[in-house]
DNA sequence: CCTCTCGATGAATCCATCT
DNA sequence: AAGATGGATTCATCGAGAG
């Protein structure tokens, strides 16, 4: 019911059953950050997304080095893998940057799924910018694969969320979601209904699927992050069967 | 200082003379809507944006009959002459939906702008929709001409915004944006500055330019339109020179 | 003047029916 | 067979008007 498969997206994928998922929903890699090769691959993952002041010492993640035709070829062909172990009706979520929505609009729609909305997730706290508008928000792109099945899960859910970062002691990713943003938007898989989660990381979507009563099965390619994401998972299963006081 | 031109933006775009406005800010018809070509081109701009038992009598606009391909063209040219009328270092915010944020990064950056962020209008009052998230938000994607003058424009801005549609006795237009919002996105330009408005509409920049003290230069196709923006336009001058009490 | 209720409505989307 | 037409749906928000 709550599974980490430590693989490649593109590897395990394509050995999953036809039709099981009833929500995708996927965090890649934004790839994005500076429009010059210099900027894409000079710097790891750590000095590119986190303030030059922040001493965490959270791991580097993989996969963020490609340029824009090579994120839209990479992302579809997940999203298309993702499309064939997802069930009709089914819903996939895809996070992105402002910079990135044109690109991750192709890759849902070359992927086959019908791009069905734009999500923006306001974050309270962020970096200022002088001579303009602050990059506030990131964005979730919904597709549906084929009509939508209104019988199964008729919920009319809000069109924009506002959350902040996770910060201290429940940071284990330098690009994690919070779990409150993660299990309003899961709503959107009916009751009971499986997720699939291809870029798991520390785990973050399992924990929220988890607090609302949906199966889970993610993906992650490093050892670091898949064991720190099962750690989680138990947990917050745990921590659920404490009796209340 | 505040002037509303009547006719076609690609006609009278060009006579304006070279690097004289330091704010581009376009709202256009975002010639979405549907999936389908009959959803996007058969109906009027009435029927197709406006509750089926609204009871406002407010006049149809041009040009949003467009496909995407056509738009992007459109939209390109239209925004290669603002920015041959734009100072360098100037901005342009170019409205948007969900669904013509990538056509309208592209027909920005066709223009010759740099792109620069995406700013996420959210609407408090929005139609629900059964079996997912709602069209909570509209979008203004911001482009600049070249580097930006941080001496001339110091201000850190948000990146969002949350603002109600006129309603009542304050409505003029169908798709008209609150004076709110267009004043909080005019102070990207430096005080006093120079804006322009390639689609006016029913004024609402204007005011809002005005209440910000910039100057304004709008395009009405319209002549409807264009008087309805002129009188705005005059009576906020007009109330904004009462004594006060 | 404040509080409350009531009713109108939204840059939508879907689907059955007709041309 | 594809395109055009028309009607039904949805609820948080806000203005108007009453108390």
């Amino acid at each position: 019911m709550y599974e980490v498969i430590e693989g490649d997206a593109l590897t395990v994928l394509p050995t999953l059953t036809d039709g099981t998922f009833d929500l995708v929903l996927a965090d890649p890699p934004y790839n994005s950050g500076g429009r010059t090769t210099t900027d894409r691959t000079s710097t790891s993952t750590h000095d590119k997304y986190v303030s030059h002041d922040a001493r965490h010492g959270l791991a580097d993640f993989a996969g963020d080095n490609r340029d824009q035709r090579g994120y839209i070829a990479w992302l579809s062909q997940i999203l298309a893998e993702c499309l064939r172990a997802a069930r009709p009706g089914a819903s996939a979520l895809v996070f992105s940057d402002w910079r990135q929505i044109p690109a991750t609009s192709d890759a849902l729609q070359a992927g086959g799924w019908l791009w069905r909305g734009v999500i923006p997730w306001h974050k309270p706290i962020h970096r200022p910018r002088r001579g303009g508008f602050a990059a506030a928000c990131e964005y979730v792109l919904w597709g549906s694969h084929g009509p939508i099945d209104i019988i199964r899960n008729p919920a009319c859910l809000p069109g924009w969320y506002s959350a902040s970062q996770p910060r201290g002691r429940d940071r284990h990713h330098i690009t994690q979601k919070p779990v409150d943003l993660l299990r309003a938007l899961i709503r959107v898989a009916p009751a009971g209904g499986a997720v699939l989660d291809p870029f798991a990381g520390s785990g973050s979507a399992g924990v929220a699927a988890r607090a609302e009563g949906r199966t889970y099965t993610g993906i992650e390619l490093t050892t670091h992050y898949a064991e720190i994401a099962r750690r989680r998972l138990d947990q917050s299963v745990r921590e659920d069967h404490q009796p209340c006081e």
